[in-house]
DNA sequence: CCAAAAGTGTTAGGAGTACACCCATGG
DNA sequence: CCATGGGTGTACTCCTAACACTTTTGG
C-alpha cells in the first residue's frame, strides 16, 4: 500500500474525415518512451476523479464542456512497470468544429489516430481503448451521445456519418432518419446548407417542446 | 498524492422472502461508528481490483464463484473525513440458498437490509447502493444475471419473483414465460415441486443446446 | 369443496428492416 | 446535362403489452 498511485487517462474521440478517430500522445520518457498512449495523469490530492479528467481534457486537448463520461478502472498490479498504479478511465467527445484546438504542452507530440488504425500502444491502453470503443457504441444505440460530435448546426446527412463512422457500418437512410425524427430532439431550422449539390437543411440539437 | 489510498467496495445483493436486500455491516470504529455501510476494505499491494473484490467477498459471506462487476469508482476527496481514499465500487448477486453462509469475523454486525429499507449510511454508501441497484435493474433486461440469485434447480414462478424483486413491480405471468422460453436457455426437468397447490416444474438454467 | 399457485393463446400497437425513385443544385 | 448527395413511403417481421380461464393439489 505504500507506493500507491492512482491516475485518470481519457479515451478522446472525435469524428474526422469520416472516420472515428482517438486523441493519443507519444511518450517522451520511460516506460514505453516513443510508443503512444492514451493522454493521462496522477490526480492531484484535492481533485475529485472527473474534476482531473476535466483538467487533463483541457491541457490536452484546450477545450472545456465537452461530453466525459467514467468508463472503468484497471488496476492490475503489473500494468505499469514502475509501481503500483491505478487508472480511472474515462471517455469523452469532441465536437469536429472544436478539435482545430489541439495545443497543449505537448503539441508536436499528440495526433488523431483512426481507431482502426491505432498504433501499439503502451501499458493496458489497448485494452482501455476497446473497452471505450465498446461502451460508445453502445452509448450510441440508446443515448444521445451521437450529437456531441457534431457541430451546434448540423444536417442529417452529417449525422448520419457520425453514426457509421462510429458504428462501422453503413446505415439505411430512410431508417435513419425516421429513427431520429421519433426522438423528437432536433430543431430544423430555416437554413440551408449549400455545399455541392442540392442544398441540406440545418437542425439543431433541441429538447423536445412540450406542446 | 502523500496519502492516496484505495479501497474496494462490494454492493452484494440476494433476494429473500421476495424482496431484493443487500449486506450492510455495523461499523465499529469512527468515521460512522455505529453506522451500517456497504463492505469493503483496502486493497492489498499485490492483488487487483478484482481479486481484490474476490478476496472481501469471501471474507464477508463465505462464498466464492459468486456473479461479480465491477460498478463505478468514487473518488470525491471529501467523501472519507480520514483522507483520500477513492473507493473501486463492485456489485455481487448470491443466491438463495448459499445465504446461509453469511458468517465472516463480524457476523453479529453485518445483516441483510431490504434495499426499500436501509438504514442511513456511512460515507457517500448511499450513493454507491443506488449506482448498484440501477446497474442491476438495467442488466436484468439485457442479460441472465437475474437467474444468478437462484439455485440451481427452480421453478418459473420463483425465477419471476426474483424479478419482481429486483424490479419492485408486479409482471404479467404469460409475457414473461415467453420471454424466458425465448431465451431458450433454461432446461426443463423432470422434477416437481410439490410445495402446496398445484406442482410447479422445475428448471435449470442451461446454454442452449446446437441442434 | 375450496383456496392458491401453475399453466396456457390471442390480439393490437410500436420499432426495426429491407427496399427505389425523384429532386435540386453547382459545375 | 450530369454527377452528387438530399429527400421521401410502404410492407413485413418481431417484440411488447394487455388480458382470463382451466388445472392440480393439500387441507
Amino acid at each position: 500500500m505504500s507506493d500507491l498511485r492512482v491516475t485518470v487517462d481519457i479515451v478522446i474521440f472525435t469524428v474526422r474525415d469520416g472516420a472515428l478517430q482517438v486523441l493519443l500522445v507519444k511518450r517522451g520518457v520511460p516506460p514505453f518512451a516513443g510508443q503512444y498512449a492514451i493522454p493521462g495523469g496522477f490526480i492531484h490530492a484535492d481533485e475529485s476523479l472527473e474534476a482531473a479528467a476535466i483538467r487533463e481534457l483541457h491541457e490536452e486537448t484546450g477545450v472545456r464542456n465537452l461530453f466525459l463520461e467514467q468508463l472503468y478502472s484497471f488496476g492490475d498490479p503489473r500494468r505499469d512497470p514502475r509501481g503500483r498504479v491505478i487508472t480511472v478511465a474515462y471517455y469523452a467527445l469532441i465536437a469536429s468544429d472544436k478539435l482545430s484546438v489541439v495545443a497543449g504542452a505537448d503539441a508536436a507530440e499528440a495526433g488523431w489516430f483512426a481507431v482502426t488504425k491505432v498504433p501499439p500502444l503502451a501499458f493496458d491502453h489497448q485494452q482501455i481503448l476497446a473497452c471505450a470503443l465498446e461502451r460508445l457504441r453502445n452509448k450510441l444505440e440508446y443515448t444521445t451521445v451521437g450529437f456531441q460530435l457534431l457541430p451546434a448546426k448540423f444536417t442529417l446527412g452529417e449525422l448520419q456519418s457520425v453514426y457509421e463512422a462510429i458504428l462501422n457500418r453503413k446505415l439505411d437512410k430512410r431508417n435513419f432518419r425516421r429513427k431520429i425524427a421519433l426522438l423528437k430532439i432536433l430543431k430544423p431550422l430555416r437554413q440551408y446548407q449549400h455545399t455541392g449539390r442540392k442544398p441540406a437543411q440545418l437542425h439543431r440539437f433541441a429538447a423536445p417542446t412540450k406542446s
